[in-house]
DNA sequence: ATCCTCAAAGCAAACGATTGCTTCATCAGC
DNA sequence: GCTGATGAAGCAATCGTTTGCTTTGAGGAT
C-alpha cells in the first residue's frame, strides 16, 4: 500500500500533510476526517480517536488557504491605520492583535502613512484577501469617507480612534470630556486666561479636541480664540508655536496641547525663554505618552484607554464577524485627567 | 443571455465578481481571463482588450485565496515580534509593510507579547496560514531557537535585529560597533571610570551591548566589572540602578545605558540626588528615541538606522521568496553615535 | 421474513483561480 | 492537395478543504 504520504516522502518533499494522508493512514474518508476533527457532525468516538491519532502522529494542520476558499471566510480581518510610529498605536495593535488571536482570528496590518489614496488602495488589497471584518482609523476627516464607505458595504467595519462616517460603528474615546477635563483643572487652578497649540484638524479626533478646548474656554476667556496655534503633531511645532504665543504678548495663564509632543516643545521654548512652569504659565499635554513623564516637571496630561479600546474593538467586530446579522455597535470610553507638575500652581486640595 | 454574473445581480448577491464572470462577459473562457490578465503572450491582443475592458466594467478583482491555493503561494509573510510597544519597532514595521506592499506581498503581524510559548505557536499558526516567508525578531536567545529552525526548514526566514540561530540569516546592526562609538566619544570626553545599567542580556542585541562594554572598558577600567547594574528595560530600573550606584560609592565619570529608558530613569535619579550632568557624571543611552530628545539635558544616544533595517529585511527575504534556490543573506548595518549634552564634557574640538 | 428508520460514513461537488494538455485553425512547404 | 508546423484558445484537472447528498448496514417494528 502506497498511499499519498508515503509517496511524497519517497520524493523527499513531505512539507506538508495533508487531509487526504490522515484520512489514508486512519483508513477512513477526507469527510469523515474533516467532521471528525471539526466535531460538529456525529462521528462514531471510537473513529474520532483513530482520526486525532493519525494526524498527530503525522503532526496534520488544516491548510488555511483551503478551508477559506470553500467556507468563503477567512478568519482574517484588516487593520489600516495612518501611521504606527504615531505613539497613540502600538499599544492599540498590540490589544487588537491578542484579542483576535483568543478569537482565533489572524491580522493582516496595513500602514497608509497618512496619505489617503494609498489608504483607499489598501483597503482594496485587503477585500483582495477576503478579509471577514475591517477595523480602521482613517488618515482624513473627508478624504477617508469613500474607503470606508465602500468597506462597510462588504463585510462589518469599525472605526477606530477616527469616525469619519457617521452611519459606521467606532470605537473611541471621549474627547471632548478629556479636553474638558483639562480645562476644568485648570480653572480649578486659578487659570483665567489660555492659549491652544495643535495640529491642523485634518482627522476627527484633532478637530474634537479643538472644538471641545474653543467650546469650554469662551465663556471664561473669550480672548482666547486668537491664541490658538495650528500647525502639525511635532515637538518642533510645540516649540514654535509657544515662540509665538511669547512675541504675540503677554503670556496666558495656562497653554493648553492638543498632544504630549506639542507641550514637550512649547516647555523647551518657555524655558529658553525663562518662562517658569507652571509658576508663569501652566501647561498640559495630551496622550499621556512616555514623553510625559520624561520631561521636567512631568506634563499634565490625559490618558487614554488605549487597550481597552483595542479590545473593545475586536470584541465588536468579532460579534459582527460569527453573528451574520449583528452590526458592530459604537464605543465611547472615557479618559482620565493625569495631574503633573506642570498644571500644579495650588497645593492639592483636602 | 443570463450569465453568472446576471443571476448573481437577480439574486441579489453580486458581492463578488469571478473569472467566470468576466469570462461570461468577455465571451472566452476562464483560462482565456486568466492568462489576458497575467500577460502571458499567446493571447490575441484584441482579445486581451476585450478582458480587460469586461473585467474593468465588472469591477473583477481575483480572489488571492483561489490563487493561493492554485499557485502554492500566498504572497503573504509573517511578522513576529516580542512587543511592539517597545520603541524600536513600530519605524521597523512601518518600514517593512510598506517595502512587502511595494513588492506585492502582504504582512501578518504577530505579536508575542515577550513569550516564547506564544511566539512558537504563532509561528505555528503563520504555517497554517501558508505564508511564503517568515520575519521573526525573537523573545529568547535560547527558547526560541526550536520555533526559528522549524520555521527556516519550511519557508525563507531572515531574524531581525536579533540573532538567536547561527544558520539562519539575519538582518541587524551591529551593537559593539555601536558600543565601541561610545566607549570612545566617553573617553575622548575624558571619562575614566564607568558603570553599566541595562536589562539582564536574555535577548541577543542585549547581550552585545553588555559584552561590548565589558570588552571595550576593561583595559581601562577593570573595576567597572564590579559597577554593571543588570535589571529589565524599564524607566523605573533606571531610576533604581543609579540610585545603588550612588550607594555603593563615589560615582564613576560615566555611566553607560543600554537604552533610553535606563539613561532618563538614571538622569531622574542624578537630579534627585544633586549630582550634575554632564559635569558631576557623563550620561549615554541607546536607541535614539523620542526620549532622547526629550529631556534636559539631552541624552547622547545611538541611532539605528531603522527604516533601513526594515527595507534590507524586506529586500532579502523577498528576493528569496522570488527565486526558488536563493537564501536569504545576512546584512549588518551601522549605528550612528548622536552626540548631545549629557556627555558632553568638554567644548568640541576643532 | 420484510420493510422502514436512522445513524454513520463515503462520494463527489463545490470554492475560484491557474495551467498542462488537447483541439482547432491557419498557413507554409512540398 | 496533403502534411506538418505553429500558435491561439478551450477543456478539464488541480490546489486542500468542507459539506450536500447518497449509500450502507444495523436494528426494530410489523
Amino acid at each position: 500500500m502506497r498511499c499519498a504520504a508515503a509517496q511524497r516522502v519517497s520524493r523527499g518533499c513531505a512539507l506538508t500533510v495533508t487531509i487526504r494522508e490522515v484520512a489514508d493512514a486512519a483508513g477512513v474518508s477526507t469527510a469523515t476526517v474533516s467532521r471528525a476533527l471539526s466535531g460538529v457532525q456525529t462521528v462514531d468516538p471510537e473513529l474520532v480517536a483513530r482520526v486525532r491519532e493519525s494526524a498527530e502522529s503525522l503532526g496534520y494542520r488544516a491548510n488555511r488557504v483551503a478551508r477559506a476558499l470553500r467556507r468563503q471566510s477567512t478568519q482574517t480581518v484588516g487593520l489600516v491605520i495612518p501611521d504606527i510610529t504615531n505613539p497613540f498605536f502600538p499599544a492599540v495593535v498590540q490589544a487588537i492583535e491578542r484579542e483576535l488571536r483568543h478569537d482565533g482570528l489572524s491580522l493582516l496590518l496595513c500602514d497608509a502613512g497618512n496619505d489617503v489614496d494609498v489608504e483607499a488602495e489598501l483597503v482594496r488589497n485587503l477585500f483582495d484577501h477576503q478579509i471577514d471584518g475591517l477595523l480602521i482609523s482613517a488618515c482624513d476627516r473627508i478624504a477617508s469617507r469613500p474607503a470606508v464607505q465602500l468597506a462597510a458595504s462588504r463585510v462589518p467595519v469599525l472605526q477606530i480612534d477616527q469616525q469619519t462616517v457617521a452611519e459606521v460603528p467606532y470605537v473611541g474615546v471621549d474627547q471632548a470630556d478629556a479636553m474638558g477635563q483639562i480645562i476644568g483643572h485648570l480653572r480649578d487652578q486659578g487659570c483665567q486666561s489660555f492659549a491652544y497649540i495643535g495640529p491642523r484638524p485634518e482627522i476627527p479626533t484633532a478637530r474634537e479636541r479643538f472644538d471641545a478646548f474653543a467650546d469650554r474656554v469662551k465663556p471664561v476667556d473669550p480672548a482666547a480664540a486668537n491664541r490658538t496655534y495650528l500647525g502639525d503633531s511635532s515637538i518642533a511645532w510645540g516649540h514654535e508655536a509657544a515662540n509665538r504665543i511669547l512675541a504675540d504678548g503677554p503670556p496666558p495663564d495656562a497653554i493648553v496641547c492638543a498632544n504630549d509632543q506639542a507641550a514637550l516643545g512649547a516647555l523647551q521654548a518657555l524655558r529658553e525663554h525663562g518662562v517658569k512652569v507652571p509658576g508663569d504659565v501652566a501647561l498640559t499635554g495630551f496622550d499621556d505618552t512616555v514623553l510625559a513623564t520624561a520631561c521636567e516637571p512631568q506634563l499634565t496630561s490625559v490618558s487614554q484607554p488605549l487597550e481597552e479600546l483595542g479590545a473593545r474593538a475586536v470584541r465588536e467586530l468579532s460579534a459582527a464577524i460569527g453573528q451574520e446579522l449583528r452590526q458592530p455597535r459604537s464605543v465611547l470610553l472615557e479618559a482620565s485627567l493625569v495631574i503633573r507638575g506642570s498644571s500644579r500652581r495650588l497645593p492639592p486640595t483636602g
